[in-house]
DNA sequence: GACGTTAACTGAACCGGATAAGCTGAGCCA
DNA sequence: TGGCTCAGCTTATCCGGTTCAGTTAACGTC
């Protein structure tokens, strides 16, 4: 089965090829009875212009790039991304933008992608995933003078465009939240610390926790598998002073870390109150069901490509804030258990 | 920045555009010094070669296409299509493919994209996801001609390549080893009914059951949410003879199974043995532990990968099988205890 | 009826590669 | 020394769109 082509279209139209091109694209330049004869015409032999043909000729890609930096593994287990993508993907798809995507190890690596993409014309703009402290892409990315909107901030996100939501504020609200049910004692198991977000958490608590006066509130650090959220857990439980309510920086953790509270006999929500960031339906699959600071990730994600083809239509957008995460209390959390 | 193109490699070496094409692809027709000399000169000036117009005079646009069709929620929450995917993107960016996603709402919005992607000539094949029974989107592939591999079957694919794994074997493996273990009233808590892996499931299911004469032996069905899959649970287990093994056909239905039955004073695996099908961390997270029918999905995805490419480069493959789900017992299945 | 204006279209150049066909000079042999 | 071969290039064409500069015919106008 041949592929229709915009010649094609014109033979059977009686018409020259730029004719096509003009009524196609709803430009000036033919009548509307023309028009609509070869709109007629092109659904019928099921004509879709080429995108590489446009893609040459137009300088656009019709397409935009993001780049996975992470294994194979945490890819998988964290609902974050694929809810990310879908909310993208609707955005785009609604504006017959298509969505190319790369798994890549390391920054090095996702920036040589970058680069290739950029020579390539592969992609229009990108969309940039897991902000860190003097993150290297974002001057790489400044220099090609690649669209980009980077997901993540404030702070750090360079001349790029950014779409952020105020973590601090969260962190804020659920820690006064625990302090309000009574409890003093607070740890936190964070994500990786050289993410930009991490560290606003951990800025956002040592502040908070400081302004009410909770001595021991500490922060560790893990890789947001539930092996190191479990491991992580079980170390804090342990001490001697444990805490009475843990905060932990995604949903995966504070499941894992569920279960091992459970397993080492204390009960959720007497003994132990729980609280996870990146709400999902994991965190309504546990017994108890997880209270959890939660937002709309597919919008989240449909916000960012909103925000990414503007920029990529030329229009300065700088940064945006999108909603803050909202703490929904559910059975993970109460009052501590007088002892 | 302005963007290399060949013209300029072939400035600056001093030669024609034809020459740095026949260098850069590896073609004979320059010699070997003229190679390395051009070959240093596009890696200087970073010069990669436009995809738009290598798709339109090769005829190849360098991306294969990856359309999933189901709705936003439920993506996020399975490990599957993210380790999937990133098992496929492994391999084609190995070979510089990229990976373009589309996310659908239904079978005729897939066949759709399909058909622009085929006119587009965006795609040089699809990975096909979630075979049906009576699956429509086969017949609308071989119609269009566009290279594809089903990831599903067997059967039911067609004349299209097709990679398949044998469900029905892990699934009676998994029956006999609930059997060893003295079981004898197993339920299951499939997928959706329409599914092509259900539909093989459930008749192994039927199948084996009746072999090993376990009479109540029932399958209902659910869609993979942990909703229902904790909502079948509660059903199965307030039966009068209720069951002492449950198999789920996804992790994320095991997982709130789990805990349906924990909220309900059964301990498991005294009272109940779970199995979950889709080993994932997720199985690993929860208290104990789930016994699981795992595989390697990032290799299987990568085979299809590989595959899909043979398909396109024109060699015909037909149906391959990967490797058989693995039963790894966890902590989640024992014996039945005496009642 | 000559002239300017404009709508509606055509023809050709162009985007940046791949590739078939043509050209050139060196090397070899008779 | 003339003819042949062949490696090593160049030139030209093509892919399928977009777009700009022309061309043509219809129309209004004085």
């Amino acid at each position: 089965m041949k592929r229709p082509t915009i010649a094609d279209v014109a033979r059977r139209a009686g018409v020259s090829k730029g004719a096509v091109s003009y009524a196609l694209n709803g430009q000036p330049g033919v009548s509307e009875a023309t028009r609509q004869r070869i709109l007629a015409i092109a659904t019928e032999i099921g004509f879709s212009p080429s995108s590489a043909a446009r893609a040459l000729s137009a300088a656009t890609a019709g397409a935009i790039g993001l780049a996975l930096c992470r294994p194979a593994r945490t890819l998988g287990v964290e609902p974050f991304f694929m809810a990310l993508i879908s909310g993208v993907e609707a955005e785009l798809s609604a504006r017959s933008y298509a969505l190319t995507l790369q798994v890549v190890a390391d920054h090095d690596a996702e920036i040589a992608v970058y680069r290739r993409w950029w020579g390539e014309r592969r992609v229009d703009g990108v969309l940039v995933c897991d902000l860190h402290t003097e993150d290297r892409r974002i001057p790489a990315l400044e220099q090609l003078q690649l669209p980009a909107v980077v997901i993540g901030g404030p702070g750090g996100t360079g001349g790029l465009a950014s779409l952020w939501s105020d973590d601090a504020a969260a962190l804020t609200e659920t820690v006064e939240y625990l302090v309000a049910l009574g409890h003093r004692r607070i740890a936190r198991v964070g994500g990786l610390p050289d993410l930009r977000h991490t560290e606003i958490r951990t800025d956002a608590f040592a502040a908070i926790c400081q302004r009410l006066g909770l001595v021991d509130a500490v922060t560790v650090w893990s890789d947001y598998t539930g092996e190191e959220g479990g491991r992580a857990t079980r170390r804090l439980l342990s001490s001697s002073q444990r805490p009475t309510a843990l905060i932990y920086d995604n949903d995966v953790m504070a499941v894992a870390g569920l279960s091992v509270a459970q397993e080492m006999g204390l009960t959720v929500p007497g003994d132990l109150s729980i609280v996870a960031w990146d709400d999902s339906p994991l965190c309504r699959l546990v017994h108890p069901p997880l209270t959890a600071l939660g937002r709309d990730i597919p919008a989240y994600g449909a916000h960012a490509a909103r925000q990414l083809l503007a920029v990529v239509a030329g229009q300065p957008t700088g940064r945006v804030q999108d909603e803050t995460p909202r703490l929904t209390p559910r059975g993970s959390t109460a009052p501590p258990r007088a002892r």
